[in-house]
DNA sequence: GCCGCCATCGACCGATCGGCTGATGTGCCT
DNA sequence: AGGCACATCAGCCGATCGGTCGATGGCGGC
């Protein structure tokens, strides 16, 4: 360890500077942690990382100077030592999947009580896995269906369902253009959802641009 | 004209067989009207207006083979005698300004009753622009509002708030994530609708990438 | 023959969205 | 000083969406 004894060195990145002090000041006044330093974006946490060999880095994955899971994977790849414990305020975070594969060692929500937090911090120092229940109640569903973020390909109906719904046709408006019922609309659009691992039109439409099945 | 005298003669152009049929029953039990031919896609209808000639051109814009509007720019540009009257079943279509601006000379919907889509079609015969109520009262606001399919371009905020709403985010998440109220996501989402000339999240996505905002 | 994929439909329900009206404050440009 | 774009917020409302059951029929592979 880079610091004395038990106490468990930390660095945090967050783009929200409230919520770093918030965090600095709440593992500042709990016995056994020592807060390195702070980092707004992934690269400065990269550099933070380097500089102070920190224990454990607290990382929230969403900001705008660029990628936490960017960061979290280089991290991996050159081997650090430091072990991330990704921070966010939802379980709906579509980045959840990938933070994980990146090498992220715990997925912790933020309103987690103190307590929570400063338990999951010594696990993942010590290399054990931690996520908070809704965020693990979501990877046994994705692991249960691996197609969750896959490249299931979409069958022609659905594209065709996509293509419309990219043009801001409502599901009504669909059904009568294709000549099917509305409810049957619906089905394609669950069926697409799952196939492209998103849960609405919107997301829909930017993973099927993201994967050349538009545009 | 290209066939005797008052005789108006058309080229019926829509993907649907069945609208086919029904337009083309239509105006053969009607006097002064000859269907020359028909065409399900937009390729099609280019071949068979050059080889028949027709007075006239009955098209639907959505058309799976492809644009019913790329169709109409281009018998524009080659400077075709056929009038074109644009049959869509949606005055929502987002494709109606740039039918109209391609060069079509008229726009009706196909729950036109039978007397207004005789009357449209003389009419666009003449030359005269012949636009159904709810089409001619979007275009006055879209001439009111000429950003309405523009490139007014975006703010940061709006930038902002649209990427998050190609992940699939919530407006209730968007706004925590924000940190700012609900209340303001929505309102930033109906300026970038304006800006970008869709009505929802899934096509501003789509048109956000479209013009490289994202991805 | 059975199974899986696809397409089709119905019904219900809560959550969310989008439209509307209107308001406040800030900064920039003229 | 005045105008204008931007960002912020409130409340209300109907329309729409997405989820979740379940069900049918066709088609192709095994």
């Amino acid at each position: 360890m880079s610091s004395d004894e038990s106490s468990i060195s930390l660095l945090i990145v967050d783009d929200h500077p409230v919520v770093r002090d918030g965090l600095r000041g709440m593992f500042e006044s709990a016995p056994g942690f020592v807060v390195l330093g702070e980092a707004a974006g992934g690269e400065e946490a990269l550099e933070r990382a380097a500089a102070l060999d920190p224990d454990v880095i607290l990382m929230d994955l969403r900001m705008p100077g660029g990628g936490g899971v960017a960061a979290i994977a280089h991290l991996t790849r050159i081997g650090a030592r430091a072990k991330v414990l990704v921070l966010t305020t939802y379980d709906t975070d579509s980045d959840t999947l990938p933070a994980i594969e990146a090498g992220a060692t715990g997925y912790l929500l933020k309103d987690a009580p103190r307590d929570e937090l400063f338990t999951a911090v010594r696990a993942a120092a010590e290399g054990r896995t931690v996520l908070s229940p809704a965020v693990a109640s979501r990877l046994v569903s994705a692991v249960r269906t691996p197609k969750a973020h896959g490249n299931e390909p979409l069958s022609a109906r659905e594209r065709e369902v996509l293509a419309l719904v990219a043009k801001g046709t409502s599901n009504r408006e669909i059904a009568r253009e294709l000549f099917i019922s509305e409810a049957t609309v619906k089905t394609h659009l669950t069926h697409l959802y799952a196939k492209l691992g998103v849960k609405d039109r919107a997301a829909a439409v930017a993973t099927a641009y993201e994967r050349g099945i538009l545009g």
